[in-house]
DNA sequence: TATGAATGAGTGTTCATTCAT
DNA sequence: AATGAATGAACACTCATTCAT
């Protein structure tokens, strides 16, 4: 029925890649939909529209609007995980230079794609009326969480920081980063987080309390 | 604020005692159930139900739904405020137990009303279609901020914090807490998050670094 | 909170009324419009329009669209089964005449309704995505089945008729009339239905009569 | 209708062969899917995936979905012809006989395609939004008038049967036939139509034939 | 000619808000 | 002031049809 020339192995393939297009528009389009508006407030033709795609393309491609939201979160928790990882500085860098390096990165990430976390956070802790997607929303978390774990578990081995508390370090570094956040959405939008990289790490390696010299 | 004439004194105030009863049902009601399905889950008409009224009865006490939220993150917010002052300790005890009493009190309150809180924090983010209530939100935590802040601020002026990072210690504080709850709530939920008031307050004092004995 | 004075009586069944006067407007359009459309055919908004009432009041006496139809089709049974209860004649009139009467009831509300009456057969055989309402169809079917054996058995017991076939007598008795209605609407629509009555009593008769040997 | 010059025997009839294997294919799928689904349930794409061609393709044979079920409708309306007119016994066999046969036949035929059936009688009666296809139903059923027609007239003819009522005869046959199947559908699905074939006729026979005085 | 992704009008249903009683 | 039925705009989702490849 068909020819099967050269150009057979760049035909199909052309189909592929144009799905390929389009469902990354309709990924960003969502990205961007779902971080203005929020899970509930983002309506399909709004999606649809940005994505320069009919409203029914948007169903070739997902189930339905929360499909749409899941793989969102889904490509930000791997691209997320993907950064990290290509930054992760080696042990033999000390550990508080791999700290400042994840916290940089996280910082950034955490800039881009506030409101997105937000959805995440806040949607998915509401369990909402259909309990959905209750796996998605952690996956972004887990991901930073075990950064941070592989870092602070290198030191804890190496020494470098006290055992006791370890397990809750990765809670306490992500929950820090996101106080920051807030403080600065909503208390005091004064400095770029990431001015705060240095003061964060100092803290957390050694408190707050003034000792004496 | 009300004219107390004698011959009121039985009459006007049953009226508005009635009323206030009335206003609490509903201010108690829009809080179960905003805080098990989140704003856009929550029906005006389940909120009536359980509020022993009808759905007009409402809109006789409040503008709209979203009036109903904001009375009730007010009220939330008020009532955090009263019971962070009134179990504040004097300079006296010392910061350590301060700041002990302090999460004591933010732990417990945080366990009650996680999923408001979570309403609060990630639909008001949002920030919806409707621009409205931007401010109830950080109300609440504007109340724990200062309440954290005010120990802070005393113990840094009685030298027993570094002040370099002061403005900052509020919102790692609480970032710290709510970290704390998301580790709980989506990674793993082992202990009761008062058992991590004694290693916070070590944390928060010294850091995580292995002193050399 | 309300005087229960006398007027209180006439109150309450007031909102009772109205109600019941909006359900009947329902009905009505609801039966107009799936006989004239079919159920698939049928829109919402069309039902809604005919009531003069708005959409969403629909919804607050019907479950859905489907439930509309169901009590359609049970009004309808309800009501055919009362035109044949009240219109039956005693065993002493006679069975040509009481099967005359029969027949001349059973014409007179197929000619109303054939279009409801195809809508339960056509659509309800097909069983449809959704296997509901398999109940309602039958029910208006039943109705007239047992109407029909009952003049039928007792015309069996007065050994007026064969008993041999007994069973089948009121299928072929019901299934000669939408005989007839089919030919009148799909092959030749000439006079109508119930000049065919007295021709049908005969053949009826004459074929399942017990004949003197 | 085709040119069937030498050169093309082999090749334009391949082609046209395919062509009618599509043909049939997607008629087969339609049949079976607008059986199961009705006509407003049928969906393009499952009678596509059936037939084992893509969507498009079915709009290179039909101009649209109706006229799929047009063409199924017809097809079978032809099938049954043959069957009815190849199975048709000679007056010599006696009418009794012959309609025994007719029966046989369209029982069979009613056996299988009930579904197909009611959808024809049901959907078509509707007339839907669109008055499409209301000559295609009827073809159906004036098929088997026709037949039954035709042994009727002649039986008349012969003197075997009252002449009165014959134009209502046929009527009376296809709706007994009906009854008889929606009584088993619906009331109690005792015995395979085939077994009422016998009595039916006897039903028939005694009920129109002229008696001797 | 076959394909199957894109299209977008159409529709059932929800639910915050209103208002007559 | 309380009620609760009526309202109707809004919206997710479907699916017959088209058309570029």
């Amino acid at each position: 029925m068909k020819q099967c020339s050269r150009s057979d192995v760049g035909i199909q393939p052309l189909r592929e890649r144009v799905k390929q297009v389009t469902r990354e528009a309709i990924l960003a389009a969502g990205e961007a939909v779902f971080s203005e508006r929020g899970f509930s407030g983002a309506r399909v033709e709004e999606i649809a529209e940005r994505a320069g795609v009919a409203v029914g393309t948007l169903y070739n491609y997902f189930e339905d609007r929360r499909a749409i939201l899941d793989a969102v979160l889904d490509a930000s928790a791997h691209k997320l995980a993907a950064r990290l990882a290509e930054g992760r500085l080696p042990a033999s860098a000390g550990f508080a230079r791999q700290l400042e390096q994840f916290l940089d990165i996280a910082v950034e990430e955490v800039e881009r794609g506030v409101r997105l976390y937000a959805v995440v956070l806040g949607e998915e802790l509401e369990g909402g009326r259909s309990g959905l997607a209750r796996k998605k929303g952690p996956l972004m978390l887990r991901v930073v969480y075990e950064a941070a774990d592989r870092i602070v578990s290198e030191a804890v081995r190496a020494g470098g920081l006290r055992p006791e508390d370890a397990p809750i370090y990765p809670a306490l570094l992500v929950g820090m980063l996101r106080g920051l956040l807030m403080r600065q959405l909503c208390i005091d939008a004064g400095q770029p987080l990431r001015s705060y990289v240095g003061p964060l790490t100092r803290f957390f390696l050694d408190g707050a309390a003034r000792r004496p010299a």
